[in-house]
RNA sequence: GGGGGAUUAGCUCAACGGUUAGAGCAGAGCGCUCAUAACGCUUUGGCUGGGGGUUCAAAUCCCUCAUCCCCUACCA
């Protein structure tokens, strides 16, 4: 028997901001989902995290507009996130908090070590102070008329007009973008900064041991280190209330008081906190979660893979790496980075400001998560932005789903209980074509594992979809309804089968539509999941006399009507 | 401005220097009647975005133009 992996699995933090829409989906956790679900499957230990990333401007912003403290504002849509996550049946083992005590801690623990390592500098900084709003404004949320075009809402980082990079103190007429006020000032404030220049050697000796990850993620990393004067240090505090408070370690950081951590330092030790998180929740001990973190109590033999949309690569390439280098303790550092590209909807982009597209609470209204899950993976942006138009996703899932896989289990089933009854038929022989699809079923299902365990998700999809085929291919070829009429055994034998493919598929497809395979495995009336390492002794698991029951219409078809009604309904904006 | 990615059949995508560029869907024809008018078989679709180059050989490598996307360090 090989030995049983251990897989440590990360899906790129959601902003806490509201309700995610389906590109953010599936550039990250239904990915990370579906690769925590097969290695589950395949009997693999597996610890799937993510947590919502709930510091920043945005948030306090948020918990404004809505009339609530930050914290309370946090909570109830970490709440409302969850339930989200759960019906779209995302199986995180943890699904944590980047507010959670445990990140506070670790945050302070890692800002402590940088210190000790010589890895922080204090830069003295001017910044916008809003007297009105009585906060410091980043530069984004300092408004004005640009110097260079005359555009009068330009940014106080960049004039979305003619592009130009700017400094809030250039622009005309500046306001605060909260408020509105215009009574701002420039104030001196401290900030510490990582030095990640002084990492960066170190960080490019990483890198390059990364012989197999995609160019696209390896080039990102490369330029940042390389390009101009290489690698820059970067701030990692903020002047704000909502974040987690500059400590060194449990000591107080004199000079720091009133500050916070910037989100970008404390959100991917997240990961880290989650799985603390996770022991506590479960009543474990430090130990347990330590052995999937720490290499010197465990994690040795861990593989960490990460998911996450390109626009995140950078930060997974370099902050956090950085962050975990520089601490000079032995951290588990990812093993496989797995980037996306984007989803765009119906001709534009999907965008969570404007509320264009479909977002996860609204999908789920129209159908049950499989119906996503399924589109989603099997046309996931791994080499380039994709596609969602609703005639596409109408005709694949009705085509893949209904027919190719609804359809067989209707036909066998009910073929079955109108021949022999509702319970597998003992007579009859597996003969020469049957050994023939077996064969043929062995050679996808292995060539299936292949492309799951390179996360290659689109290919997975299309070899699970060629052995849903094979199925109906077997049944038109073997014709069980003719056979009957002059030799009941062997159509037995043939329905045998029949019945447990289902079985196998269920097994094989429950990381992509797992709510369908468990409506399955209640059909047949069997607990029996376990892999099909021998496909010939899968397919004899349900034997003669094992009763089943003929299931519900297991994926309804999407009509013309409901498609031009959903259309029209997701054509404008989110109200 | 700089860097990265993309552009292949009507649609969504594969082929990553080597037969005649492949799948699925959509379209056409035939078969089957167990089944969610489902399934199976056959089949029509391509100057691989434009132009130039390297090579015995280019969708693939190089240059250039066009269009789209991402990053560019205080959005997260």
């Amino acid at each position: 028997m090989e030995q049983m992996a251990r897989i440590l699995i990360t899906s790129a933090l959601p902003y806490i901001n509201g309700i995610k829409h389906l590109g953010n989906l599936v550039g990250s956790q239904l990915p990370a989902d579906l690769y925590a679900r097969y290695n589950r499957g395949r009997g693999n230990e597996v610890l799937f995290l993510c947590a919502t990333d709930e510091h920043g401007t945005p948030a306090e912003l948020a918990a404004t507009k809505a009339g609530k403290p930050v914290a309370e504002y946090c909570a109830q849509m970490h709440g409302v996130q969850t339930d989200i996550a759960n019906r779209f049946g995302l199986s995180f083992d943890h699904y944590g908090r980047s507010s959670s005590v445990q990140n506070r801690a670790l945050t302070q623990h890692f800002a402590g070590k940088l210190e000790e390592a010589g890895l922080i500098s204090e830069v003295a900084d001017r910044q916008v102070y809003s007297n009105a709003d009585g906060r410091f404004l980043p530069d984004r949320y300092v408004e004005g008329t640009c110097p260079n075009c005359g555009h009068d809402k330009a940014r106080g980082d960049q004039c979305e007009e003619c592009t130009k990079q700017l400094d809030p103190t250039d622009l005309i007429d500046p306001r605060s973008a909260i408020s509105g006020s215009t009574d701002l000032e420039v104030r001196e404030t401290k900030h510490l900064f990582l030095r990640q220049s002084a990492l960066r050697d170190q960080l490019d000796a990483w890198i390059d041991s990364k012989t197999d990850w995609p160019v696209l993620t390896t080039s990102i990393a490369k330029k940042w280190l390389h390009d101009g004067d290489g690698l820059q240090d970067r701030g990692i505090t903020r002047d704000l209330d909502w974040g987690v408070p500059v400590k060194k370690g449990d000591a107080d950081w004199p000079g720091m008081e009133g500050k916070v951590f910037y989100v970008w330092f404390d959100a991917p030790i997240e990961y880290i906190a989650a799985a603390a998180e996770w022991a506590e929740a479960n009543g474990k001990t430090d130990a347990d979660w330590e052995r999937w973190w720490r290499t010197d109590k465990g994690a040795d033999d861990v593989k960490y893979v990460q998911f996450m949309g390109k626009d995140n690569v950078p930060f997974h390439t370099l902050s956090f790496p950085a962050t975990i280098l520089g601490s000079g303790e032995p951290w588990k550092m990812v093993d496989h980075l797995k980037s996306f590209n984007y989803l765009n909807y119906d001709g534009g982009q999907f965008s969570t400001s404007q509320g264009r597209g479909v977002f996860m609470d609204q999908a789920l209204e129209l159908l049950p998560a499989d119906f996503w899950r399924w589109w989603l993976l099997s046309h996931a942006p791994e080499s380039s932005d994709s596609e969602f138009t609703w005639e596409n996703f109408q005709q694949s899932v009705n085509k893949d789903l209904a027919d190719v896989l609804g359809n067989f289990v209707s036909r066998i089933t009910k073929f079955c209980r109108s021949k022999f009854g509702e319970e597998v038929p003992s007579a009859g022989e597996f003969g020469e074509q049957e050994q023939s699809l077996i064969a043929d079923l062995t050679t996808r299902i292995r060539a299936y594992e292949d492309h799951m365990a390179a996360m290659d998700v689109r290919k997975s999809a299309q070899e699970l979809r060629a052995i849903w085929v094979a199925g109906n291919e077997y049944l038109q070829s073997a014709a069980p309804w003719s056979v009957f009429k002059t030799d009941p055994d062997k159509a037995a034998a043939q329905v045998r089968l029949g019945l447990n493919l289902i079985r196998l598929y269920a097994v094989l497809s429950a990381p992509f539509i797992p709510a369908a395979a468990d409506s399955l495995f209640d059909a047949l009336k069997t607990d029996d999941r376990s892999w099909p390492d021998d496909v010939a002794a899968a397919l004899d698991a349900l034997k003669g006399g094992h009763a089943f029951a003929v299931p519900e219409v297991l994926f309804a078809k999407i009509t013309d009507e409901q498609r031009e009604d959903w259309q029209a309904r997701f054509a404008g904006t989110r109200t």
